[in-house]
RNA sequence: GUGGAUGUAGUUCAGUUGGCUAGAGCGCCAGAUUGUGGCUCUGGAGGUCGUGGGUUCAAGCCCCAUCAUCCACCCCA
C-alpha cells in the first residue's frame, strides 16, 4: 500500500472545515491590521535560503529538500516564508513605494525533520511581515496581531515570551560575555552544547538537558548587554504592549534559530500539545533585506504553525464552527420521481441552496438514513402521490416536523 | 541524525505459557407486514495478522532483519 510520505498528512472532507475556519480567522485578522496577502512559489533557488536563513542553521544545513532540476539549477523546497517574501519584494521594487509595506501569507513549508507531535515535514504557516518601520510601535503592532488572532481563535492562557537579542552593535560584547561564562563549565556541558559554544552560543540558553539548563540560569542575559538604542526600543515596545492589553513575559531563553533575527524576538508558547509548544514565533530582522541585495530596510514579522494552532484548539476544546451540512435532501421512490427530483435540486442549487438526491438507487429508508448521516437540515420525499398532487412534505430533520410544500424551488426556499 | 514504544478488519482494540475455519465494539451494507432518518433487534460484507527471512510437527504469539507509525532528544512553527 502506498501511503502519504513520512511527516505529511491528509485533511479529509469531514475535517476540512476546521482549516477553512482557521484560515478565515487569520485572514480577517490580518486584514483588520491592514496586511494584504502575498503569494510566492513553493520552491526557490537554494542560494536564497543559504543567504537568507543562514548557512549555519540546522534548517539550511540538514533540513532542506534540495535537488537539481533538469536545467542544472539547485532548487530547494521552501523551508520558511520570510526569505521568499523579502526576495519577492526586492525583485518587484516593493520597497520603492509607500512604506511600511505590510503583508501576510498562508503557505506550506518543507523541512526534512523526524516527525513527532506538532512537527511535520510539510507544515502550514501563517506569516506576517512588516517592512520599512523601525519604531517600537511596529514591534507592538506585529505582536498584537498575533495576540489578536490567538484570542479570536479562542486560545487562552497563552502568553507572549519576549526577549531582545540585540543588534550587530551590541551582539559582539554579549557573545564575549556569554562564551566566557560557559567556558567555565566546559567539562559539564552536554556534547551538543559544547559544539554550540563555537557555532551559535546563544543556543546554549535554550538547552533542555538538566545540567545545561541549570548552568544557563545564571548566564549573562542579552537584555543586560543591549546598546542604548536597543534598550529604549525594547522598553518602549513593552510599554506599548501593556497599553494594548497584550500579556507578555520577558524570557531571556528566547533566542530563535534563524540567523536573520536582530533586536526584539518573541514566541507564543502553549503547554499541553507535546514538546513542540511554540505556536507562533518571530522578531525583528533589520539586516535581511540588505543581505539579500535590497536597500537597507528595517523589518519584522512572525510565523505561526497552523497544525499547532489546531492542536491547541483541540486540546482546549475550543469549538470550531462550520461543519458542512446540506440544506435539502430530496429522496425519491417510484419510477418518475427521479426526474422531478433532479429538476428540483438543480433549481435549488441555482439559488445557492445546497441540495442532494440519491445517486445509488437505494431504498427510501436508506436514502433517509443517508440524509441523516450527512446532516441534511431538511428532507423531502417525492413519489407517485406527490407527483400527482404537485405537493410534498418538507421534513425538518431536527424536529421531525413536516411542512406541506408545493413542488417548486421557490416555495422550498421560502420555507427554509 | 540519536533514543524509546507500537504495528491484528474502515476504525478502536482483544487474542492465555506457540495448538483447530483469527474475535469484539463502533462504522459500513441489507432486512424487521413491502412510502420516511435517529433507538432497538437480526443478518451480511470486510483481515496478505506491516513486510521478508528463521526456529518448530505447528507462529498473530518466539528470534533476526526491514519498513511504517507514535513519543522524546536535536531543531523549529
Amino acid at each position: 500500500m502506498i501511503q502519504a510520505p513520512k511527516g505529511t498528512y491528509d485533511v479529509l472532507p469531514e475535517d476540512s472545515y476546521k482549516w477553512q475556519y482557521l484560515e478565515r480567522i487569520l485572514r480577517d485578522t490580518a486584514k483588520t491590521f491592514g496586511y494584504r496577502e502575498i503569494r510566492f512559489p513553493m520552491f526557490e533557488h537554494t542560494e536564497l535560503f543559504i543567504r537568507g536563513v543562514g548557512d549555519t542553521t540546522d534548517v539550511v544545513q540538514k533540513e532542506m529538500y534540495t535537488f537539481t532540476d533538469k536545467g542544472g539549477r539547485s532548487i530547494s523546497l521552501r523551508p520558511e516564508g520570510t526569505a521568499s517574501v523579502v526576495r519577492a519584494m526586492i525583485e518587484h521594487g516593493g520597497f520603492n513605494g509607500a512604506l511600511p509595506v505590510k503583508c501576510y501569507y498562508i503557505a506550506p513549508n518543507f523541512r526534512y525533520e523526524k516527525p513527532q507531535a506538532g512537527r511535520y515535514r510539510q507544515h502550514n504557516q501563517f506569516g506576517v511581515e512588516c517592512f520599512g518601520a523601525k519604531s517600537p510601535s511596529a514591534n507592538a503592532e506585529v505582536i498584537s496581531l498575533a495576540d489578536t488572532f490567538l484570542k479570536r481563535l479562542g486560545i487562552r492562557d497563552i502568553t507572549a515570551h519576549i526577549n531582545s537579542i540585540g543588534c550587530p552593535n551590541c551582539r559582539p560584547k554579549y557573545y564575549e560575555a556569554l562564551k566566557a561564562y560557559f567556558e567555565q563549565y566546559k567539562d559539564q556541558l552536554c556534547p551538543t552544547c559544547l559544539e554550540r559554544l563555537d557555532r551559535n552560543p546563544m543556543r546554549l540558553l535554550d538547552c533542555k538537558s538538566p545540567v545545561c539548563s541549570e548552568i544557563a540560569k545564571d548566564a549573562p542575559r542579552t537584555i543586560d548587554y543591549l546598546c542604548d538604542d536597543c534598550k529604549t526600543d525594547f522598553d518602549e515596545t513593552l510599554k506599548l504592549l501593556s497599553r494594548m492589553g497584550v500579556d507578555y513575559q520577558i524570557d531571556s531563553g528566547i533566542v530563535r534559530g534563524l540567523d536573520y533575527y536582530t533586536g526584539p524576538v518573541f514566541e507564543f508558547i502553549a503547554s499541553g500539545i507535546g514538546a513542540q509548544g511554540t505556536v507562533c514565533g518571530g522578531g525583528r530582522y533589520d539586516g535581511l533585506v540588505e543581505q539579500l541585495g535590497g536597500k537597507p530596510t528595517p523589518a519584522l514579522g512572525f510565523g505561526s504553525g497552523m497544525e499547532r494552532l489546531l492542536l491547541v484548539m483541540e486540546q482546549l476544546g475550543v469549538p470550531i464552527p462550520g461543519a458542512e451540512t446540506i440544506d435539502v435532501y430530496v429522496a425519491t421512490t417510484g419510477k418518475d420521481a427521479g426526474d422531478a427530483a433532479q429538476k428540483l435540486i438543480l433549481e435549488l442549487r441555482r439559488m445557492g441552496i445546497s441540495a442532494e438526491r440519491d445517486l445509488c438507487d437505494r431504498s427510501l429508508k436508506a436514502q433517509m438514513k443517508y440524509a441523516d448521516k450527512i446532516g441534511a437540515r431538511y428532507t423531502m420525499v417525492i413519489g407517485d402521490d406527490e407527483l400527482a398532487a404537485g405537493t410534498a412534505n418538507l421534513k425538518n430533520m431536527q424536529t421531525g416536523e413536516q411542512i406541506p410544500c408545493v413542488l417548486s424551488a421557490a416555495t422550498i426556499e421560502a420555507v427554509l
